[in-house]
DNA sequence: TAGATTGTTAATCGATTAACAATC
DNA sequence: TAGATTGTTAATCGATTAACAATC
């Protein structure tokens, strides 16, 4: 949880994924690991995932390997799994909208608590996921005060490219702290937000990319 | 469309973000502009933006910068945006019904035309997105033939972790190129399928951890 | 021509990986 | 102890960026 050193973004982007696997050994009773096994797993070099547990501290035994147990807790804690992260959507248009019905069904730390929308007919969204919940929509106009009631600070950012960088300037106003950013533009935002971008619509355009220009790419490896 | 030199991963994923923020000046009326602006618009240097270019030619003008309309054409070839490209989205569960739902709304070269699940009840998927599509949905079983019958060769990959890897084999058996996978598992496929990982869930938690260790991070910039 | 901006060289930075001494 | 595997150093690689000569 508190890291001594500063911990390379490029880890940080790791720790979900090592947590995920972790989490797998420890459904199938694995009891114990080692970094060339993991590696094989996850198609990081193990080296790197020896480097990149080692900024947290020294977490595995040499001659041994890893406790997956104990590592999986370690993980679990890093990533504020026992906490539960209240999350808005903002634009309930399509693709906000399968958003809120995917709702992170796997993930216990994360639920989406309300959405926005310009449009404020799109009340009270029906969703039927495997917990049947009903998650109000709200007017774009009652941003700031609605998070605040419900304490939430992270927001999915799903809105048209065009007012991508408006809306987001309201969340900060609104005292949000993290943006999942699903909208095409790279917003501005000041120092103390993160921003994290999901690439959709892009991702399919790079793979299609990558796919008509097979031998142009470099090291595909 | 042909490159003569090989285009590093990094400019590859890049080129989706320059296809977007040129269409949008292109519709806004704007004739021409500069690597500067660029830069501004869409967070990458300007040093990067040029470079990136280069690696397609001498697309500028020294002493003017670049003509809207030249790159947006240019860009729309390399991106195979002419080109219809049809996609299959293998597991139909919350996650895949969300995006099939969605349908790339936006992206005029992108479209899901068919669904796979274990599960073959699930059947024709109503789909009510602008379109009015009805998407079908055939069993895993059948996915090498209506793959062949409709010439799919784009997968995106929403099964869940646990057959996450199995499905890949049968994908790549069946002659698909590239994947676009959302599952948190890194799959294997032989060197000539392309994958590009989509981190929804993974982006979350690592968004959440970003935020929630804002001084541990180095250099956020 | 003078001014502006590209395309590219060279320097820097961050991330990956090979190699191995430390040590369980 | 002998064998295995970590944690870390040093080398490498790829990507970013500063700086500027080329040139429109």
């Amino acid at each position: 949880m508190t890291a001594d050193t500063q911990i390379p973004r490029a880890t940080a982007q790791r720790l979900p994924i090592y947590y995920y696997y972790l989490s797998s050994l420890h459904e199938a009773g694995i009891k114990r690991i080692n970094s060339t096994e993991i590696s094989e797993a996850i198609k990081f070099d193990a080296a790197t995932v020896r480097r990149d547990f080692s900024y947290f501290g020294a977490l595995g035994k040499r001659g041994f390997g890893y406790d997956v147990s104990a590592l999986l807790d370690f993980f679990s804690k890093v990533l504020s799994q026992d906490k539960l992260n209240k999350v808005a959507v903002v634009g309930t248009g399509n693709l906000g909208q399968a958003l809120m019905k995917y709702n992170f069904v796997h993930s216990s730390n994360i639920q989406i608590v309300m959405g926005f929308d310009v449009d404020p007919k799109k009340k009270e969204l029906k969703i039927d996921n495997e917990k049947d919940e009903t998650i109000p929509v709200y007017s774009i106009g009652d941003l700031k005060s609605e998070l605040n009631k419900e304490n939430v600070t992270i927001a999915i950012l799903t809105v048209p490219g065009k007012s991508a960088q408006e809306v987001t300037d309201q969340l900060v106003d609104a005292g949000i702290k993290g943006i999942l950013n699903f909208s095409p533009i790279r917003i501005t935002v000041p120092n103390s937000v993160r921003v994290q971008n999901v690439d959709l619509t892009t991702g399919m355009q790079t793979l299609i990319y990558f796919v008509d220009n097979f031998e142009n790419i470099k090291s595909a490896k």
